[in-house]
DNA sequence: CAGTGGTCTAGACCACTTC
DNA sequence: AAGTGGTCTAGACCACTGC
């Protein structure tokens, strides 16, 4: 009997093990969100290679929106409080062109454990300690947004209702701040559901009204889960906006 | 009093200039869908500009999805018809993992005249000529898509109900064929609306229950709008997918 | 083997920001 | 003026495809 040989290691060009090693050091937090990275002149000295390696590198973690360059400046970070990037992942936008304003409210801030469904979704065990935040979204005194969110305890150790409370901003900024957790992408499953008893209370409508169920899984570097949050928007006056391409 | 002398016109690169071309010519059907375009070698000689510069304005086509690029063979005008492309803009998935096959059925084909709304959205005046389709798409035996689709006339000169039975494919696949229209990218608005009398019928579910409603517009070449859609989900065992980055 | 796109380099110069 | 990213070039060589 003959071993079949190992597949020769596909071929990796220069710019691909630079971006692995950018990667590396954003996730080791060796250069922190808001933070300029080292010039494309010094980042070549280091990893020997030419500024257009480093270039290409730079080109498409820029494309998958982890770093942003400024011509003149520098090259950053990718951070979700900067101005214009508070709500990256946001797609409810108002039926009228206007701009829409959402005011937070916290109900809810408990300490549970794991079922199957989150455990598997956050990589985690069942049991595992987790977070389980409720709040609403109020636009012009209505309640638009009924969202749950379930975290891991152990990115998130210290959260309480009333530090969620004292934060006025973008929850993805509050991570980043005070966890050093920073959100890199994120998907969503979108229903169509029925308002029933609970929501109608928080949404403030008849039950049978019908409400856009978004449930949304959050990746940080290295395509680690660590938010779930499962939203429910009033789509009467608003609506979940998508770009194809 | 002073007259502001107007701004100097921006400054733009190359590479921008060559896409604008490249563009030009898909717009102006000069490379078909399928097609190969010339060589980055030839197109360089063309436009008198290096390899690199051509190579950077395709490497962004490509990255719109309006060429694809294929290592040895050359790079192509993006199509429809090809494999894994039918379905570009369709983000319905089935919640358990299994692969989503939809079967079509055409209910109606009209010729009928733009209101405000349909007129605005297309680019056209109120009154002209428009085509209204209805269809209705059906996964193992169960309807789960009802779609209302409007076309400006001019475009789709010639569209019957029995030309549209006779294709088996997607309808992007068949708008390239037969009316040389390929569509480039899309934008939708997604509400969760209730089940009525006439959706009741189409989708074999009571009145009362929730669906998703997609609202879309999708663009050709140049920015022109040339679809518009209007489709109702049934998701009690399907959502529709995003990605968010 | 010829032709295509893909990678990498080295160097010149431009545009923008900051001091 | 110095430092950053942005553009453009020319040339060498690699990887993949198809004849």
């Amino acid at each position: 009997m003959t071993l079949i040989s190992e597949p020769v290691a596909s071929f990796s060009p220069l710019y691909e093990q630079i971006k692995a090693m950018i990667l590396a050091s954003l996730q080791a937090s060796e250069w922190l969100p808001g933070d300029a990275i080292p010039s494309e002149m010094d980042l070549a000295a280091r990893y020997a290679v030419s500024q257009g390696t480093v270039r290409k590198a730079i080109d498409e973690l820029a494309a998958q929106n982890l770093l942003v360059r400024r011509q003149g400046k520098g090259t950053f970070v990718a951070t979700h409080q900067e101005e214009g990037w508070q709500y990256r992942f946001l797609r409810l936008e108002t039926d009228s062109a206007e701009k829409l304003h959402l005011k937070n409210r916290f109900l809810a801030c408990e300490y549970i454990k794991a079922d199957a469904h989150t455990a598997q979704l956050l990589k985690l065990k069942v049991g595992d300690p987790i977070i389980r935040i409720d709040r609403v979204q109020s636009s012009m005194g209505k309640p638009i947004v009924f969202e749950e969110i379930w975290l891991p305890e152990g990115r998130f150790k210290g959260l309480t209702l009333d530090s969620l409370n004292a934060w006025a901003g973008p929850m993805y900024a509050f991570y980043e701040g005070e966890y050093a957790t920073h959100m890199v992408r994120a998907e969503e499953k979108i229903k169509a559901v029925l308002v029933n008893q609970t929501l109608a209370q928080y949404l403030q409508l008849p039950v049978g009204s019908a409400l856009l169920s978004v449930e949304r899984v959050a990746f940080t570097y290295g395509n680690k889960p660590v938010e779930i949050r499962h939203a429910r928007y009033d789509t009467s006056d608003h609506h979940y906006d998508n770009k194809l391409n």
